[in-house]
DNA sequence: CTGTTAGCGCTTTCAG
DNA sequence: CTGAAAGCGCTAACAG
C-alpha cells in the first residue's frame, strides 16, 4: 500500500550514476547525451521513481509554478461574481498554456505572509478589500501585477473608467433629467446608502470614484447638478444590496428618470424593480450598466452598458505577471445601446 | 530598494540565541517561556524579520496548508458553472475556517505530479473530465476526498442520485406520457446527440448513470418505455449546449410533453425555447431540472427540481479532508415544486 | 559529458 | 528551557 517514496538520491544509487545526472535528466536535456537522458527516465519509471520532489524544487529553486490570485473580496464572494469569474476564466487560460497552477486568495486577508514565500507573483483582481494586504503586498519582492486599481511603481492593467463612464452617461442624458447614481463601494461602509458628505474611498484604490468623475463631467456638460443625497453607496456588487438601493432610489421623491448604474448587476436588480413597479422603460426611466455581463445579454430588455472584456484582462494581467515586464496597459471597452436608455 | 531577506539563521545570530529558540517562538510556544516569546518576537519584528520562510517550512514539514480543489472540467468552465462555484464556496468557507489555501487544478489535466509533493490533500469536485487523472489521484498517499462519484477506498460526498431523480420523475409522471431525457454527459462524446446504443459512462464516475436509472425505474413503474432516441447526451452543463439539445428535443415528433433534465441550467434554456416556440408550460410541456441553483428561483415560472446544497457538499468535503476522516456522507436533497410540472 | 559537494531555510531530536 | 547538529530532497557550481 504506501509506497516508499523513492528520492531523487535512491534513484542515483540504483542506477549507479551521480544525482547530478538524474536531476538534469529531469530539468536539463542539454546537460547530458539524449540516449543517456532516455535510459535514465525510462528506468527511473520503471522503478516507480516519479520526478524531483517539488516541495524540495520550490526551496531549492526559490519557483513554485504558482501564481496567487488576490480576488477584491472573500474568494466566497469573488467566486460568484460573474465579472470576477470571467476574469478568473481570463487568467486560468494563461496559466493553464505556461503550466502554471492557480492560488485564489482572499482580498480581505491580512497579509500574505502565508504564501508570499513560495508563490511566483501575484495578480491582484481590484483594491482588495483589506487595505493593509495592499501595503504589504507592494512591500515584498515577488512580481505583482493589478487589475482595476494602481499599486505604485507595479503594472497594472485597466481600462479608461473615467472616460467609459463620461461616455455612457454622456449616452443617456438629456436636458433638465432628474439623475440618480447607483455606486459600487464609494465610501468605506458595508451598508447600502446615500454618500451624503462621508469621504470617498482612495482615488488611487478605487475604480468606482474614477466612474463617479466621469459621470460628474458628463453631469455637468449637460448643466446638471446633483446633490449628494442622490448618489448611493452599494457595498458589494451583489443581488441583495442591490435590490434594496433599487427600492430606496425607485421609492424616492422626486423620482428620478434615468439611474446611471456602477454595474449590470446593479443596473439589473434595478431594471426588475422598476418592471415590477409598472414603470416604463425608458419612457418613464432610463438605466446604464457597467461591465457587459453575458447575463445582461440574455435579458429583455437589453441593458445599455459599457462592455468591457474581462477575459482580456485576465489574460494581459497573467501574461504580464508571467513576463515580468512593467508595462501596464488600457484595455479598450465598448459602449453598448440596449433598450434601457 | 531590494531587503536583504534575513533568514532565522540570522536572526539567531543578531539575537544572540540558537536557531531553534527562535523556531520554537514561532512554532512552539510551549517551549519557551511566555516572557522570552514575546521578546524574541518583538525583536524580530523589529529587525525586519517576518517569520520562518514557508518554502522552507513545507519541505522540512511535508505540511503546505495547500489543499488541491480538482474540479470536473478545465478551470475555465467550472468556474463558470454555478453549482461548481456555489460548491467552491463551501470549501472555501471551511478552508478560510482553518487558515488553509485553496490551489484550483483542472480535471482535465493528465497527472497531479506538478503538486502531488507539496499540496496536503486533495478535494476532487465531479469525475475528473481527464479518466487518468482519477487512477492517479487514487494511487497517491495523500487524503483525497470526492463528491459527486467514488474512488475506491477514499471518503465521499455525495447525494443520492437515484433516488432524488426516481422521485421527481414520480412527481411529474403521468400515465401515457411521451418522455424525453435529457442527460448530462452521460457518454464519452464531446457532442450533443442522443446516446443510442453508445456504452455508458462507469457507473462509479458518474453520477448521470444513476440519475437515469432513477428516471428510468420511475418510468418502468409507470408503465412507460422510452427507447434510447429519447436520451440525450449532453456533453457541458453549458448554454450552448442545452439550447442545441433543447431545440433538437422540441422539434422532434412526436413532441415529448414532459422533458426530464439532469441539471437546472439545461432545464432553463429548454423552457426559454418552449416558451419561444408558444408552448404552454406545464399544460403542453411539462418540465423538471436537477440541482436548485439561485437563478433558478429567481426566474418565472418556478422550474420544478431536485435541490441539493452545493455549498453544503463544499463545507462537508473539506471538513472531511482535514479531519483526514474515512466516513462518505451522503446529504439530503429535497424535491422543490414549481410551475413547470 | 559526469561526479562531488555545498547549500536553499528550516525543524527537531537529543544532550545539557 | 536552551543549543548543537542532522537532515528534508534537491540543484548548480565546479572540477574532472
Amino acid at each position: 500500500m504506501k509506497k516508499p517514496k523513492l528520492t531523487l538520491k535512491d534513484v542515483a544509487l540504483k542506477l549507479g550514476v551521480s544525482t547530478a545526472t538524474i536531476s538534469n535528466a529531469y530539468n536539463r536535456p542539454d546537460q547530458l547525451s539524449a540516449l543517456k537522458r532516455t535510459e535514465i527516465l525510462a528506468a527511473c519509471k520503471s522503478i516507480g521513481y516519479e520526478g524531483p520532489n517539488k516541495a524540495a524544487q520550490i526551496l531549492r529553486k526559490g519557483r513554485s509554478n504558482i501564481v496567487a490570485l488576490v480576488l477584491a473580496d472573500s474568494i466566497e464572494y469573488s467566486v460568484n461574481d460573474p465579472v470576477a469569474n470571467t476574469f478568473i476564466t481570463g487568467v486560468a487560460n494563461i496559466l493553464k498554456e505556461q503550466k502554471k497552477h492557480m492560488l485564489l486568495y482572499a482580498g480581505d486577508s491580512e497579509s500574505v505572509r502565508d504564501v508570499v514565500d513560495f508563490v511566483d507573483g501575484f495578480i491582484c483582481y481590484g483594491a482588495p478589500r483589506n487595505p493593509n494586504l495592499a501595503d504589504v503586498l507592494n512591500r515584498q519582492n515577488k512580481p505583482v501585477v493589478t487589475v482595476d486599481f494602481n499599486l505604485p511603481d507595479r503594472p497594472s492593467v485597466n481600462i479608461d473608467n473615467e472616460q467609459a463612464s463620461y461616455e455612457i452617461a454622456r449616452l443617456a442624458l438629456k436636458p433638465n433629467d432628474r439623475v440618480a447614481i447607483l455606486g459600487l463601494r464609494l465610501i468605506d461602509s458595508p451598508s447600502v446608502c446615500r454618500i451624503y458628505d462621508t469621504p470617498l474611498l482612495d482615488v488611487e484604490h478605487c475604480i468606482a470614484h474614477r466612474r463617479l468623475n466621469g459621470y460628474l463631467r458628463a453631469l455637468k456638460e449637460a448643466g446638471i447638478t446633483i446633490g449628494n443625497d442622490l448618489i448611493w453607496n452599494i457595498p458589494e456588487s451583489e443581488g441583495k444590496f442591490a435590490i434594496q438601493a433599487a427600492k430606496e432610489v425607485l421609492n424616492s421623491h422626486p423620482r428620478p428618470n434615468i439611474i446611471l448604474c456602477m454595474s449590470d448587476i446593479i443596473a439589473l436588480e434595478l431594471l426588475q424593480c422598476a418592471m415590477s413597479m409598472g414603470l416604463d422603460v425608458p419612457n418613464q426611466l432610463r438605466i446604464t450598466g457597467f461591465d457587459g455581463i453575458a447575463e445582461a445579454a440574455r435579458t429583455r430588455p437589453y441593458l445599455t452598458t459599457v462592455c468591457q472584456s474581462s477575459a482580456e484582462k485576465g489574460k494581459v494581467a497573467a501574461i504580464t505577471l508571467l513576463n515580468d515586464t512593467s508595462e501596464s496597459s488600457i484595455l479598450p471597452y465598448e459602449l453598448k445601446q440596449g433598450e434601457t436608455v
